[in-house]
DNA sequence: GCAACGTGTGAGAACGTTCCCAACCACGGG
DNA sequence: CCCGTGGTTGGGAACGTTCTCACACGTTGC
């Protein structure tokens, strides 16, 4: 123990830890004994007496999707710079993983959490921690009565907003690519699909509106099966970046021209979007910043503040690029 | 305390832990009481005691960079599987931040780390973890005189592979697009473009080997300009994804074809690589199982396997597509 | 010259577990 | 009837900090 070296306990703690009163020799002294041993300090016995690990939990669907890498990349970054440290747990979607990785997160007494809650239902776990006095920020996604801020975006609008560009180049089926077990954005996004249409007078065809299975193959044939279709779709909305890559895939496999032939709107902008031929138009989200702001509303939250829980909409961008083009001239047969 | 239901705290340690021995009733009534509290054991006591937090670190250039994110991926489902959390921490390749970071790790007392290093150089802080008895496994990238595993690829092999590949198509003029700061990797990948250039009888010319700063503007640049020489380069190999993507769009903002004008031999393998058209040939890296296999390692040595360091070199696959084909004719003025 | 005050220091409690040890009980064998 | 044994339980130390309190000084002000 570098105490060994000549004061107590107490003393040493001053001086390493920069608090009470040291005299300047004594500082020194322990200064040098805590160097020549090599002394580290033990985090948990701090924790244990502060209550406080500086250390903020994070739970995502799946770190490997560029949109949570950003978003995490965020959340680090002003964690960080605030003296934070990020315990990173995947969830994959599942309900029951989540509910085990915040039960854990809780036991390692980290200061906060930052959720994207895969279930919109039964968010009873979520809701559990901010009474005993855990903060949460749902990130992405929203809870109903859950006592908690959230950093979300605008999905219903950015829909809109995407299926109104379709339809404003002449576009009459245009199908939506989402995922099977509509997370709450692909709810939103696909409310905003049915808003557009319905603002652009379009009928909704359930033949139209394809729940493929979260993998790139999936995509690739639910696109094939809507060109497929006697009256196929000749635009494409999808809901997030995989299926974004399977429409492209599924599309190009198809033969089929883009725009010429079918237009594609992607929602989450990727670097490839813009090399592909032609490039993608999409709704970008400012996944950094939603990140980033979630961190920032947790810090804040554990700085003291104790206002109502807020969520924050965060701006999306709609860049239209080559994908999207006027709707081919109906050859009626 | 939910020890005030009935017994003492050693013997509700016993019913909630599952050790020692208990009777069935006391069992099923501290069972009841924890329940009906809401009881939830306080990790940060436990390690304490126990000295082993069930975490592990890692601490990687950026999560945001598809290779980390994937390698991530892979620490994190071996870690889970085994009941270990990860402490996230990125880099950016940046020494001291990497330094700070395992200091505050080793605070936090992680049970072991995963690090990709920065610098090969002055890897002290990493090398006094071992010692103090925290192990340690290198991702990636090697720091000789490192008493730790390491988990890499034979990136020389792989480079001089990929030149062969180029040179055996007829290319004379090969770049090599890297970034700045050389990362262990990619030094080797240097190494091996050498090499490769070397076997293939062909001079090295520096004005082919670029450097450029870690963004994809800089690719982008650097790229035109290996474009622009007097005598231009025919084909390309870069040394990771981002710089592929540069070399990618770099090559269309000239207007060069690809392959009939450019040859691009890309590093790491991203999904986009086959959806661009031509789809990108490339080295592809085991980057899942990489990391999932430092986990494995470093599992082990928790477990207590205190064998020599190991330094596990995985395979990489060379999967040529529409990027590269024979090199122009030339043209001699 | 004495009270009041401030600075520097140490003793010891506390955080919530785990673990070691001792004590207790019932039971069975000699 | 007594003793040993094994299962069950509680007491208390320990982990390494922080924090409160008390005390020993020296200095200042009246």
């Amino acid at each position: 123990m570098a105490k060994a070296a000549g004061v107590s306990t107490a003393t040493a703690a001053r001086a390493l830890g920069g608090y009470g009163s040291v005299s300047p020799a004594v500082r020194d002294r322990v200064a040098e004994a805590a160097e020549r041993l090599g002394y580290r300090r033990n985090s948990l016995a701090r924790s244990m007496i502060t209550g406080t690990t500086h250390t903020i939990g994070l739970v995502v669907a799946d770190i490997e999707n560029p949109f949570f890498a950003r978003a995490a990349r965020g959340v680090a970054d002003v964690a960080h710079a605030a003296g934070y440290e990020v315990l990173l747990v995947n969830s994959d979607e599942d309900p029951a993983t989540e509910r085990a990785a915040v039960r854990t997160l809780f036991e390692k007494r980290v200061d906060g959490l930052i959720v994207a809650p895969a279930s919109t239902d039964v968010g009873s776990h979520l809701g559990e921690l901010p009474r005993r006095g855990t903060p949460i920020v749902l990130l992405d996604r929203v809870v109903p009565g859950i006592d908690a801020d959230a950093i979300v975006v605008d999905n219903e609008r950015a829909a809109r907003r995407a299926i109104g560009h379709l339809a404003g180049l002449g576009h009459r089926r245009i199908a939506l690519l989402t995922s099977q077990g509509l997370v709450h954005t692909n709810q939103m996004r696909l409310a905003g699909y049915l808003q557009g249409l319905g603002q652009a007078g379009l009928p909704v065809d359930e033949g139209l509106i394809r729940m493929a299975e979260y993998t790139r193959e999936a995509a690739v044939s639910e696109t094939e099966a809507v060109l497929a279709l006697d009256d196929p779709a000749t635009a494409i909305f999808t809901t997030d970046n995989l299926m974004s890559l399977g429409a492209f895939e599924g599309t190009q496999r198809t033969g089929r021209a883009v725009p010429d032939e079918v237009s594609i709107v992607g929602f989450d902008d990727l670097e490839w979007m813009t090399i592909v031929r032609p490039p993608i138009t999409v709704v970008a989200q400012p996944t950094y910043e939603l990140g980033a702001t979630a961190a920032t509303r947790l810090l804040a939250r554990l700085a003291g503040d104790d206002g109502p829980p807020q969520t924050l909409m965060l701006e999306t961008t709609f860049i239209v690029r080559g994908s999207t083009g006027p709707a081919p001239v109906r050859t009626t047969a």
